[in-house]
DNA sequence: TTGTAAGCGTTATCAG
DNA sequence: CTGATAACGCTTACAA
């Protein structure tokens, strides 16, 4: 009772294998042909076999999307972009996880060398040599959803972080906030890179000095939850005797955001009466939490789009020269500022 | 400047392809040739090609998981607990999005016979007929994650809903509320019919009425806030002045209890004060939002290690007889009751 | 139009 | 222990 093969097919309708395989791949046959081949499929339940018909044509179909964290709903906006992209153009896609280390990064797209998809879309969290190197090597196309290195020459579509925080502060100190403070994520990670300097900059821009920073382990509710206390110098009365406490908080994605206003609720401070907060993502979440969260929309929906895109377009032709895509911000307001 | 072959090594290494290919699998070979062919394969950074290897060996090494909806926070534990398995017993997960219709869940199944992993591990959200043949007929082996007929006679790993009711219904009774009402799904959903039958046998228990039900359209956070207005009777003034407002809403998940909690803030009522909210599913969602969110923990993280569990056993040994479990949930008490 | 046969890159069998 | 060789299931020249 095993499963039929092409052979089995091409017996049980008293024909060739070659003609079955162009039958079912719609190549000129008689009528007649057409007809017996598709009644042997139809009694035999035969379904082609995937992985033998990609050995041979050297395409699978299939496109791998790898984040890093499934629980960032700012990659389900993401997922939900690419996956209609992709599978309007006949491809399936994958998603997988890799996880906060780079060294899983790099072995995910080493691993993409053994055929399991025709393409790789990433959104690394961590960028190293290696992981470049890794990249540039690959056997199969790959584009980076983020920032790596111009000499990388590959495809990347990615935020505007600066401007994102530009958008951000600008907004606070229009409210009349100018105590900003920034609750970022891994400095050593590339959005958390790029919001540190887009912050600063932002603030230079408006002649301000930070009011705090502090740095999350992780991109993470949880992880915004517990920088958050340090941010806000809870447990230093001397800091907020001398209104040191920050009037406004960015911070580097929704999930830490979520997790600060938790703190804020627990020290009885209001958002955002006491305390405006600004997100960056514009995930689902940002609807979901309360008060609502103005966040920095830095186009996942639109990012993910466009590295599909981009995605199709190597595979098609593989010796187009690399573009650098950069979609720009924009700010969703919401609740959580004045 | 194609990629190398297992050809390519042994050329490259002066031995036989068959040699490589034991190296590489581990088979007892002399110290020298371990050497050579690791050499060979170092210069050449040769990585066998997965496809081949899987049309050769009969098995890929992948496992799928398909959801319906990627933004279902409930999702994401089952997905991390599914993966820690897995991987632990040496296989890729791969995840896939089936949307919210039946037909494409039977597509998928069906689709698997294709080849494309070893297993298949769905949590469907309608089930039909069709979805049940197309499991049982299936060639790869198969694990729901929800549930299907017994006769289906396919490994089940599923929610107890009607116990988990009775816990959420015994807390708020225990709190003093008796108006109590309930936020639905899609009735024709499989959590849909278990939570509504679940909720109205608690009821009984407790001699209780339903003081209101609704049916949001989908188990989102969007069709939570549409069906809200409908379930407080927001606009019938007879119906609140009766006192017919309800003093609980148990919600068939934690997306439509977040979207309710939204449309009480909005009507001005308090949460628990006024109105106590019970969720379901005890997604990471239920401690983000706020206030946090007492949910009916269905075991999401267990019922995802047992499924896993069920579906690397059925790929070692087909002819073992399906096994049914279900996980018993409990009540994560947080702050939207009293 | 249809059939025959040669691979795609592996693994596994069977001699040596 | 090692090497040739026959599959795995499919597509695709090339021939008929």
């Amino acid at each position: 009772m095993s499963r039929p093969t092409i052979a089995g097919v091409a017996r049980a309708a008293g024909v060739s294998v070659a003609s079955v395989s162009r039958v079912l791949n719609g190549l000129p046959a008689t009528e007649e042909m057409v007809e017996r081949v598709q009644r042997a499929v139809q009694e035999l339940g035969y379904v082609p076999d995937a992985r033998a018909r990609s050995l041979k044509v050297g395409r699978t179909f299939q496109l791998t999307l790898a984040v890093a964290d499934v629980g960032n709903p700012v990659y389900v906006t993401m997922m939900r972009a690419v996956e209609e992209v992709v599978s309007a153009a006949g491809y399936r896609l994958v998603v997988t996880t890799t996880g906060p280390d780079v060294v899983d990064e790099v072995a995910l797209v080493r691993g993409m060398a053994r055929g399991y998809a025709d393409g790789l879309l990433i959104s690394p969290i961590r960028v190293d040599e290696d992981l470049v190197k890794s990249i540039r090597e690959c056997e199969v196309p790959v584009v980076v959803a983020g920032n790596v290195p111009a000499k990388a020459g590959v495809d990347t579509v990615r935020a505007n972080s600066p401007k994102g925080m530009l958008l951000a502060v600008d907004h606070l100190v229009a409210k009349g906030r100018t105590r900003i403070a920034f609750l970022n994520g891994p400095a050593d990670t590339v959005p958390g890179a790029a919001r540190s300097k887009g912050f600063t900059e932002a603030l230079k821009a408006h002649d301000l000095e930070p009011t705090a920073a502090a740095e999350a382990t992780d991109f993470t509710f949880t992880a915004g939850r517990v920088a958050a206390p340090g941010l806000l110098g809870v447990g230093d009365e001397k800091a907020r005797a001398d209104a040191h406490l920050p009037d406004a908080v960015i911070c580097a994605n929704d999930l830490l955001a979520v997790g600060l206003m938790h703190e804020l609720a627990a020290l009885g401070l209001r958002v955002p009466d006491d305390v405006a907060v600004v997100g960056m993502d514009d995930s689902e979440l940002a609807e979901q939490c309360f008060p609502t969260l103005t966040s920095v929309n830095l186009g996942s929906a639109e990012r993910g789009r466009r590295a599909a895109e981009l995605l199709l377009a190597r595979i098609e032709d593989n010796d187009r020269t690399p573009r650098r895509i950069v979609v720009q911000p924009s700010l969703s307001i919401r609740r959580s500022t004045p």
